[in-house]
DNA sequence: ATAATTTATATCGTATCACGATATAAATTC
DNA sequence: GAATTTATATCGTGATACGATATAAATTAT
């Protein structure tokens, strides 16, 4: 007959999805920080990484960024433009397809985009244990209360 | 004698990045469109998440909170202020100290806290091995380039 | 082959939101 | 008790992602 208010399971699992995300946060702040350090607005940042990073053999156009990034096309074109203003990005019609845009890194945005990268390798290192505890924690919760699936 | 680029450490470290961070939009995607969906702004759901999944004994003000959620006070501000008039949130003077507000969360707003924390957790569980793939990647990395500390 | 539809990018106006600068007020220090 | 520091609040601004819409090329249907 307990009539107090259950604290365990919820506020547990409140108190490990807070952590989460605040260490999620100092991970994006410290993103966002490096990024503005070297002359990229974070989303530039963002936008470069894709586009550098994406798989062997992908056509890197403006839809396919914009999936990456979780943004919608006319988003990115607005990135694009900047970024290639700026001469990080560049635009080249695509021979095959006179809609698309193929995208490129320029060697500047490379080796802006390497440097960042390297520092957000050492960066994330230091917080993978932390994260990665976080979520075993979150895993140990979520198995006590499955919900609805 | 190779004068070819080196396309194996910075690509490859390069892509498991952008690997990384795709998992992460999408789980913030995720995130937002729940917040969204349970009737709260996203910024809205962060604000709750720590507010009420601070550890016990917090003393919970909103510069708690703005260190959280990685934002400045008068940010904080606003978004207690949309918050509370929309009855999620309360603030109430502290007696002990005049200048400070303590901010808690309404059982309307806990109730929509606790409905989004288990969705939250349940999709942090699918994603969780594969962001510590991710992160095991950076890790190997990391080490082979150790870079500037 | 030409029309209709779909796909891809681009443009424009708008709303949101976090911020800097500044203000107010309470607490602490000198 | 004056000066400084701490905590919250207000206001105006700028950046940015978005919806709606436009253009143009490719694909499909007729």
């Amino acid at each position: 007959m307990r009539n107090v208010a259950p604290d365990c399971p919820p506020t547990q699992l409140l108190r490990t999805l807070a952590d989460f995300r605040f260490e999620l946060r100092r991970f994006l702040h410290f993103s966002e920080s490096a990024a503005t350090a070297a002359g990229l607005q974070p989303q530039q940042h963002q936008l470069l990484l894709q586009v550098a990073g994406a798989p062997e053999g992908t056509v890197v156009t403006i839809a396919y960024a914009a999936a990456r990034l979780g943004l919608r096309h006319n988003s990115v074109v607005e990135l694009v433009d900047r970024s290639s203003r700026e001469g990080f990005l560049e635009r080249i019609p695509d021979a095959s397809d006179g809609r698309r845009a193929i995208v490129r890194v320029t060697p500047k945005g490379r080796k802006v985009l390497e440097e960042l990268s390297g520092d957000h390798a050492r960066e994330l290192n230091d917080l993978a244990p932390r994260l990665i505890r976080t979520l075993e924690q979150v895993h140990l919760h979520a198995q006590a209360a499955p919900g609805v699936r």
